[in-house]
DNA sequence: TTGTCTTGTGAATAATTCTTCACAGCGCAG
DNA sequence: CTGCGCTGTGAAGAATTATTCACAAGACAA
């Protein structure tokens, strides 16, 4: 379950718990693991927005769980923790996929910058959520299947022929591979006659694109 | 300069005449061609959008008039006179596409209901003459794109660097490249200082977009 | 001057999307 | 029963889009 949760991964009892002392203070809600391997085992059950990452840890290091938390959850935001001797491995760490690095020793107010500037990629990253969106864009990306939607908003239902052939298009198949597509989108179904209809969800992006149309044609 | 007219190409001048009175009676703007030469020739001022074609003319004939006019003038609607005794070619001319045909000897109403029919697909191939759309819906089917419009519209000039770290994208030739697919379609521009903002014309597209999103988002 | 960062460029490569092909099964009319 | 039209299927091939790579030029600081 993907939670709101900050997670802080360091086996220095002190820092770690002085960093959950601070983010709750301020609201945080803060899950607090001394070890990767306990870090990813609680994430089986919750899943944090961002991960306050130390180095130097026993175990399995900082710099092994990025890959693995990029490639399971790739939503996390990554704040590593590093000393200021090792800011080399801090920018490794960046190119591996950390999002931000915090410098040992550091600020309370460092520290709620990072989370901030995290928390400012997360809203923007929330784009990737959508898979409705995702969808519904790429199908109407097609300028076939945007014809077939405005027939249907218009006809109301039509069976797959009278589509082929008032699409003026030869090859029936070529339509039908369009179909499939904005059936498997959910914006167009079938009734038992077979006869293709837009779906509530269909109709509703025919009626934004119409108005999109009004608003950028010149 | 296309035009809402519709031209009859026939070499029977009775015929012609016989369709251009009929149609004109019906308020149809016609022009009409002896011969598939003519006609090319009169398309270079008017392009109609209905072409009605017989098969059988001195010089070019119809079927070898159909693939050129689909080359250049994609949009025009091609409906095939063709005599009884030649239906086999007007189904080969279907083939090579025209969009309908009328078989000789036709009555009135018949000839109206072709170009009603032509008239329907025309409206639906409107959507065929929206460039803009085209290029918009294809720019919004990818996320990254997305993603920045909606960085800029939520903080209204950024530049590139700091765009690509927003993102939380390494390569910056990656994020290049999506930014010149959005400045090449006119949704993003850049001042003097080389930051990034919204076109009125994205600022329209993003408007609509965050619309859709939650009309659909369950 | 060197090194680094910023902001690109164009081409090769990889991935995705679309079109075409060859076929299939069903229903209906002759 | 055969032939035709309708409505598909899945895979191969073609086209398009996205990513990566190698590089470039400019600006700025040391």
């Amino acid at each position: 379950m993907i939670t709101e949760a900050i997670m802080v991964i360091d086996d220095d009892q002190d820092l770690r718990e002085t960093i959950v002392e601070i983010l709750e203070n301020y609201d945080f809600s803060v899950i607090a693991c001394a070890t990767a391997e306990a870090a990813l085992q609680a994430m089986k059950d919750d899943i944090p927005c961002i991960v306050l990452l130390d180095n130097m840890m026993p175990g399995m290091g900082g710099m092994a769980l990025i890959p693995l938390l990029k490639k399971d959850y790739p939503g996390i935001k990554i704040i590593m923790i590093t000393a200021f001797s090792t800011v080399d491995n801090a920018v490794e760490a960046m190119k591996s996929g950390a999002d931000d690095y915090l410098a040992k020793p550091f600020k309370r107010d460092e520290l709620l910058v990072a989370v901030r500037r995290a928390l400012e990629k997360l809203k923007f990253s929330q784009q990737e959520s959508e898979p409705c969106m995702d969808e519904a864009l790429a199908s109407l990306s097609n300028q076939i299947r945007r014809q077939i939607l405005t027939i249907l908003s218009t006809k109301g239902e039509m069976r797959f022929m009278d589509i082929t052939r008032m699409l003026g298009i030869q090859d029936h198949t070529k339509v039908n591979f369009h179909l499939k597509n904005l059936k498997s989108n959910s914006l167009i179904t079938q009734n038992r006659e077979k006869a293709y209809r837009l779906t509530s969800q269909g109709k509703k992006i025919i009626d934004c694109l119409q108005l999109l149309s009004k608003r950028i044609t010149p």
